[in-house]
Parts: C-alpha cells; sequence; structure tokens
RNA sequence: GGGCAGUUACCAGAGUGGCCAAAUGGAGCUGACUGUAACUCAGCUGGCGUACGCCUUCGGUGGUUCGAAUCCAUCACUGCCCA
C-alpha cells in the first residue's frame, strides 16, 4: 500500500491524498462503510459499487474469526474471494470488541481471553494470532491488536492501557514482518495510537507508533465516551506529531459533522456504522439535517427522499413510502436507508475532497456545518 | 320465543369489593445509537400539571356499601346453542 499527499489546505490541516492498494486506489479523505461479517448489513454490493460508490470496506477479525472460521476464509481464497469485493478491504483487529464485549472477557498481558458472543466457547487472542488471523482473512490492509481504551478511564488505567497496546504493537509488527502475504497481494499494518484523553499518554503512543514507520497510522480509543471537545483536542495533537506523507485513520468516528470537522484536523480516513446502523433505525443523514423518517410528520409527505440527493434511490421513493416500509416492517425499508445515508456520507466526503483541491475548504466546511447538523 | 356466555383504554385481553387510571401484548408517539452481540434499545400512550397531586373512566341507568370495573336490578347490544 502506497500513500501520495496531493493537496494540503492552506487555512487549515485538511488533505487529499491517493491510497494506491493491489485491489485499486482509494481517492482521500475516505469514509470506508463497515461490513463486519464479510457483509455491509443490507446492502448488495453492486449498490456499494453503483449507488453508494464505496472504495473499500471494512471486515471484523473477531466476527470473522468465529464464523465462518479462518479454515473457510482459507479455502475460500481469502474474503475478496469469499463476499465477492474486488476492490480493497481493511480488517479491523477486534481490539474494538475487547471493549464493547467487556462481559466477556479476560485482559492479560499475553492476549485476551474471551468468551463467543454466539456460543459461549472459550477463546483466546494473542497479537501473534490476531496477525495470522488478518493474513487469512486477507485484508489490504490489517490492524494491530489493541485494547480500545474506554473514554472515561482513569490516568492510571489508561496508562497501563497503553502500555499494554504498546507491548501488543511490538509483537504485532514482528509476527507481521516474520509473515508473508498469503494470496499474493499486498498486506500493510497500521499501528493504533491510545492514550484516552490525557495529552502527554497521547504524545508518547503518537511518537512510539512513529517510530514504527508504518504505512499508515491510526487513531483509536476516540468517540468512547469521552467530551467531544476532547476528542478534537487529541486529534489535534496527534496529527501534529504523524508524518504527513502516511495516511491517518480515524477508527469508529462519526457523525456527518465529526467528519468534516476531522478532515479540518488532517485525517484522511474514517469507518463508523453510524450511517448504516441508524439507517435501520430510520434516522436518515441529509444536506438538511437528520431525520426520523418514523416520525408522524412524514405521512403522507410525497416529496423525495431527498431532493438532489446523494443516490439514484432518492428519486425513487418518496418521504411518505419509506416511513411505511419501517412502519410495516418492510426489508427494503433497511435497504433503501441504509444506501441513502452511506451514499450521503460517501458524497460528503468527496465533496470536501473537492473543495480541498479547489482551496475552498474552510468556507465551505463553515457552510455546510449548520445544515447538517439541522434536526429536520 | 327459551337457555348459556359475554360487553374493560386505539385493538386484543387480565382484573371479580379497597393495594385500580386499571396487568400484559399489539398498534401508535417520541428519543437514543460513533473501529456493529443492534431490523436494537429506552420513555410515553384517559385529562390537567414539571411534580406530590387533582379530575373523569371499565356497555347505559338505578341500587347495595364507609368504599364498586368487581355485588344486585333493569335496559341495550354481541356470540353460541335449542325452538
Amino acid at each position: 500500500m502506497d500513500f501520495q499527499l496531493q493537496y494540503t489546505d492552506k487555512q487549515s490541516n485538511a488533505r487529499a491524498g491517493v491510497i494506491t492498494t493491489d485491489h485499486g486506489t482509494i481517492e482521500t479523505p475516505i469514509f470506508m462503510p463497515v461490513g463486519t461479517q464479510g457483509a455491509v448489513k443490507a446492502v448488495h454490493f453492486s449498490e456499494l459499487k453503483e449507488d453508494i460508490k464505496a472504495e473499500i470496506i471494512l471486515g471484523n477479525t473477531y466476527h470473522l474469526y468465529l464464523r465462518p472460521g479462518i479454515e473457510i476464509l482459507e479455502q475460500a481464497g481469502g474474503l475478496h474471494k469469499f463476499n465477492a469485493w474486488n476492490r480493497p478491504i481493511l480488517t479491523d483487529s477486534g481490539g474494538f470488541q475487547v471493549f464493547s464485549l467487556s462481559g466477556n472477557r479476560k485482559i492479560r498481558e499475553e492476549g485476551v481471553e474471551f468468551r463467543s458472543h454466539i456460543d459461549g466457547s472459550k477463546h483466546l487472542f494473542t497479537p501473534e494470532k490476531v496477525m495470522d488471523i488478518q493474513r487469512s482473512i486477507g485484508a489490504d490492509i490489517i490492524m494491530a491488536f489493541d485494547e480500545c481504551t474506554p473514554g472515561n478511564a482513569d490516568y492510571d488505567y489508561a496508562r497501563k492501557s497503553l502500555e499494554l497496546t504498546e507491548c501488543w504493537l511490538d509483537r504485532c509488527m514482528r509476527r507481521f514482518n516474520e509473515t508473508e502475504d498469503k494470496y499474493g497481494y499486498r498486506q500493510s499494518l497500521f499501528p493504533i495510537i491510545q492514550g484516552c484523553i490525557y495529552p502527554d499518554l497521547r504524545k508518547r503512543a503518537t511518537e512510539t507508533v512513529v517510530s514504527k514507520n508504518a504505512d499508515g497510522n491510526a487513531i483509536g480509543g476516540l468517540a468512547v465516551g469521552e467530551p467531544i471537545e476532547k476528542m478534537y483536542e487529541m486529534i489535534e495533537l496527534i496529527n501534529a506529531i504523524l508524518p504527513q506523507d502516511k495516511p491517518r485513520y480515524l477508527m469508529g468516528v462519526g457523525t456527518p459533522a465529526n467528519l468534516l470537522e476531522c478532515i479540518e484536523r488532517g485525517v484522511d480516513m474514517f469507518d463508523c456504522i453510524m450511517p448504516t446502523r441508524n439507517g435501520r433505525n430510520g434516522q436518515l443523514f441529509t444536506k438538511e439535517g437528520i431525520m426520523n423518517i418514523r416520525n408522524k410528520k412524514w405521512e403522507n409527505d410525497f416529496s423525495h427522499l431527498e431532493e438532489n440527493g446523494a443516490s439514484a434511490i432518492d428519486n425513487f421513493y418518496s418521504k411518505a413510502y419509506l416511513r411505511h416500509l419501517f412502519m410495516a416492517d418492510e426489508i427494503l425499508a433497511l435497504q433503501i436507508a441504509s444506501i441513502h445515508n452511506l451514499a450521503f456520507y460517501l458524497w460528503l466526503i468527496k465533496e470536501a475532497r473537492k473543495h480541498i483541491i479547489a482551496g475552498d475548504f474552510t468556507l465551505w466546511k463553515a457552510s455546510m456545518l449548520p445544515r447538517i447538523q439541522n434536526r429536520i
């Protein structure tokens, strides 16, 4: 994987670039739809390509390891062949599951012992094993195994947690470098910066990560319960240290407004479940704001889902119809809402890129921000 | 014409003298969701009030009782059975 920085905004830290992988190129800034179990929920891949214009999607090590299991993925020839997505894939390492499935796991220095949420069976994830699994899944970009520190952790916990993440990073790098690409195309490993909301921890974590000279760098442990201003503060601090010539991936973020704020602060890559999950729960993101399509006020509103929306789907269906589908519990509702939201996210981020290149990003962002945060 | 069963909030349906503005579902209204254990979760759903609370309800009317959705009488309606 290579990264080329193409444009840097003069008024802010916003950047535009290109990532080149063996499965194609990605123009940054980019938003990556989440396909945890090898599928972006409720969305068909032709829709991902044609309606949403996704350039890269995510998979998840924890979920794919449990189901279908690594043997099947190896037999299939890797995830790209298994799910027929022939463009870039990034896999998360399972570090977030260590955080979100906290009721079912024990963290030790060796690794994390956890119980499957599916059948309760016991498993051990070590940094080495997580590297091996991600080699087998065959993602273009794989993530280091980390502990995603909760946003409200106290300093002492955050420091110990960071030490563990850093120790695991060394082991990840070692194993990654000792092993080879499994399917004939190149894989890149991104380390993850933790440190909660403590500036000295974040600074130290960033310096450690920079010293590894990886193909790209990730910021983790944000948008996990800390105040939003803290998140922006941490990103500013980290991006001041990270090298310019490597892509910066902010994990798990966020709202449309978060995206613009973080692009302005120099982030290149994003992923978030928000457009898909919130879409399935009836929340639509649009250029004019956020709407709950289940609300009664849309009952007899036969106007397009979104005028001049990001996807053709916006002109096919009316608000009243989509509300009806939600009320009637039709599967199509989930599909339409997910496609709409993802297309909006990709549109927003591509629009940001255009304005970075055109040199008026800051102005555009200022005009866009109040609109997309509006409640309609 | 006779017999039996029934009529409870938007719907279904519990409650059979005080702890009942009335269980539980469903439907509806609103909100939440940030590296997906999520087509999930939370609150509300007689009226007024932020709230302690007050007011009006359990087919209609009239009783019994300190007190009735619950007991009695009567009327109306519904279902099933017999003519």
